[in-house]
DNA sequence: CTAGGGTTAG
């Protein structure tokens, strides 16, 4: 009878069922005197449920019983004050126990680690190691490693695993693996993943997840396919959220219907995390109604984060309809909105354009919540981008006074693109130099110099990059595409051209497409048309758009030589449009050469009997 | 049968 209580005791204990678990109990013991066996499951009730209070009454039975010299009892003890974050008091006790233990050891240094005294972590790990009235061993490493931060400290601790021959168990493996990743340094990690032995499914999900937070998820799924064909270990739940989501990130629908279906063979039902992980999926590759019908077969299994996910997932497809009915249901699951479901509605209206549903939800919103999140006020701002909703920027603005939130960049800078947009490049101006010192993020001056270049001030964008330069900011890419195309709006070529060598020579950019348009259309604009086939003839893949713009501009300067040059190139770029051919005729008819005028008439006549239907082209 | 360690979605 005892027995079965403890067996009872011991699962409930361990599957998380915690205050069953010490009610239970506690009721049983009443009736029989307790053993070693008794303590250790109830203190771990505590620490799961975060019971101080009923931790110290255990306390005192196990001084009064006499328990306390039991390395178990002890032991769970010092782990239980260290769950409920009485740091201090497990501290104490670890010195009033007549011997440590390793393990005893191991859980101060765990809990030290988890409650944050990172220092007093590592100092008492030293102590044991030198010292050694405890001593340590692989847990002690493993632990150590969760929390290392740095690539540094890692090695130090890897070659001490190495050292005391620890680096081959699964769990200091696992632990190097997932340590490696967590300091940017996923090759490392791959490198530690191929060394650990007998690998756990543990030992794939680290690898696995540290490759997504690393940014390389196209490597994860001959991860998981090495796991299922050269391992006798299963996927688990952890594996498959993984999986979901790096397919999520690569946008490979096939490869996600995959996973779904091994799910689907293994589980039957939808894991909570899962079910996310698949509407998320879906969502992002554009499916919503696979979407959807993940989240209506959850059913049980739905949490906010789901709820979340399919709310965003409508919204990010142009399902505002589904989005909103989905929100109004919410409550029916007694559950509430949080800062991510409104900012799903409120920013996903701002993006389909639909200012009017945008803040019936904020007004909504906010006679519930007293502050608005940054996030919800940038998207609002990002949807009044023009006159007509100028009241409601406005209105906006007072928001962000309200919630002080006027010093931070993003604030800040959606405001002063949004005065921009709005033609009111005065109010943007006022915020640009009323935030000092100026931020470094390059954004914050990208959208006062393409505001300024927009509405033909291209002094004004000309100073601010100016300042930018004076400041140090490093430019973007974008902030030369805006430079540039204010000076081509105002046709101020010197300065453009200066820019133009600027970016390649002392920031080392390669023009882009959009850098290199601005140019072609500034220098043809003035009739330089030499320099602009050499800017021109400096792109790896010339467009078809630039060659237009020369071509144009051959035309209205009438200049034959680079007009055939051009030509030629769209010929060749667009073998199926005459109008090049049109245009460069028509320029040697302006010159009254008539009888090359015929001979390119004579090529479009060609050029259309080939594009008839069953003619048969002669190359 | 009891203590200590590595992985997870908006």
């Amino acid at each position: 009878m005892i027995n079965l209580t403890r067996h009872r005791v011991t699962n409930l204990a361990t599957n998380g069922v915690s205050l069953d678990a010490v009610l239970y109990t506690r009721r049983h013991y009443s009736a029989h005197s307790p053993d070693k066996f008794t303590f250790p499951p109830l203190l771990k009730s505590c620490a799961k449920l975060g019971d101080a209070t009923q931790g110290r009454t255990l306390h005192a039975q196990i001084i009064k019983t006499g328990f306390f010299v039991d390395y178990f009892a002890a032991t769970a003890l010092v782990s239980m004050y260290m769950k409920v974050k009485q740091t201090k008091d497990a501290l104490n006790l670890l010195d009033e126990m007549p011997e440590r233990s390793v393990a005893s050891v191991n859980a101060a240094v765990s809990g030290l680690l988890e409650n944050g005294f990172c220092g007093e972590a590592f100092r008492m790990f030293g102590e044991a190691r030198v010292c050694g009235f405890a001593g340590t061993n692989s847990v002690t490493v493993a632990s150590v490693l969760g929390s290392v931060e740095d690539v540094e400290g890692g090695m130090q601790m890897h070659c001490l695993a190495m050292k005391s021959g620890f680096e081959m168990e699964v769990y200091v493996g696992t632990s190097l693996v997932s340590m490696y990743s967590r300091c940017g340094e996923w090759v490392l990690a791959a490198r530690m993943f191929e060394k650990v032995a007998h690998k756990s499914v543990v030992t794939y999900n680290a690898f696995i997840s540290g490759l997504m937070e690393n940014g390389v998820p196209r490597l994860v799924p001959s991860v998981f396919n090495l796991m299922r064909k050269f391992s006798d270990e299963e996927p688990n739940d952890v594996t498959f959220v993984n999986a979901v989501s790096a397919s999520a990130s690569l946008l490979h629908l096939q490869y996600a219907r995959q996973i779904h279906g091994l799910v689907m063979k293994k589980t039957f039902r939808f894991d909570t995390m899962v079910g996310t992980a698949l509407i998320d999926m879906y969502s992002k590759c554009r499916c919503w109604k696979s979407a959807y019908s993940v989240f209506t077969e959850m059913k049980d299994a739905r949490n906010l984060i789901s709820w979340n996910s399919a709310i965003s997932g409508m919204m990010i497809n142009g399902q505002h309809e589904v989005a909103v009915e989905l929100f109004e249901q919410l409550d029916s699951e007694g559950l509430k909105p949080d800062s991510v479901t409104w900012n799903s509605m409120i920013s996903g209206f701002s993006q389909l354009g639909k200012v009017n549903e945008a803040f019936k939800f904020f007004e909504r919103m906010m006679s519930i919540v007293v502050v608005p999140s940054l996030k919800c006020l940038t998207s609002l701002l990002s949807a009044c981008s023009d006159i007509w909703v100028l009241k409601n920027g406005k209105e906006i603005h007072g928001h962000v006074i309200k919630a002080a939130a006027e010093r931070d960049t993003f604030v800040s800078t959606s405001l002063m693109d949004m005065y921009m947009k709005c033609g009111l490049s005065l109010w943007a101006r006022r915020i640009f130099d009323g935030f000092e010192p100026k931020p470094k993020d390059p954004v914050f001056w990208n959208v006062m110099i393409s505001g300024y270049g927009k509405h033909g001030e291209c002094k004004a964008a000309i100073e601010i990059f100016d300042l930018l330069r004076e400041e140090k900011v490093e430019p973007s890419l974008a902030t030369f595409t805006a430079v540039l195309s204010a000076c081509s709006h105002c046709g101020d070529v010197e300065k453009g051209m200066k820019f133009f060598s600027l970016m390649q020579e002392e920031y080392g950019f390669k023009p882009r497409i959009d850098h290199i348009g601005c140019m072609v259309d500034l220098l043809c604009r003035f009739g330089r048309l030499r320099e602009a086939k050499e800017v021109i003839d400096q792109m790896s893949e010339p467009s078809s758009s630039v060659y237009s713009s020369l071509l144009g501009a051959c035309k209205q300067h009438l200049d034959p030589v680079l007009g055939e040059e051009a030509a030629t190139k769209l010929g060749e770029l667009e073998p199926e449009n005459p109008a090049p051919l049109v245009i460069l005729s028509s320029i040697y008819a302006a010159l009254e050469r008539w009888e090359d005028v015929e001979s390119i008439r004579r090529v479009i006549d060609e050029k259309q009997l080939v594009k008839l239907p069953g003619v048969s082209s002669s190359g």
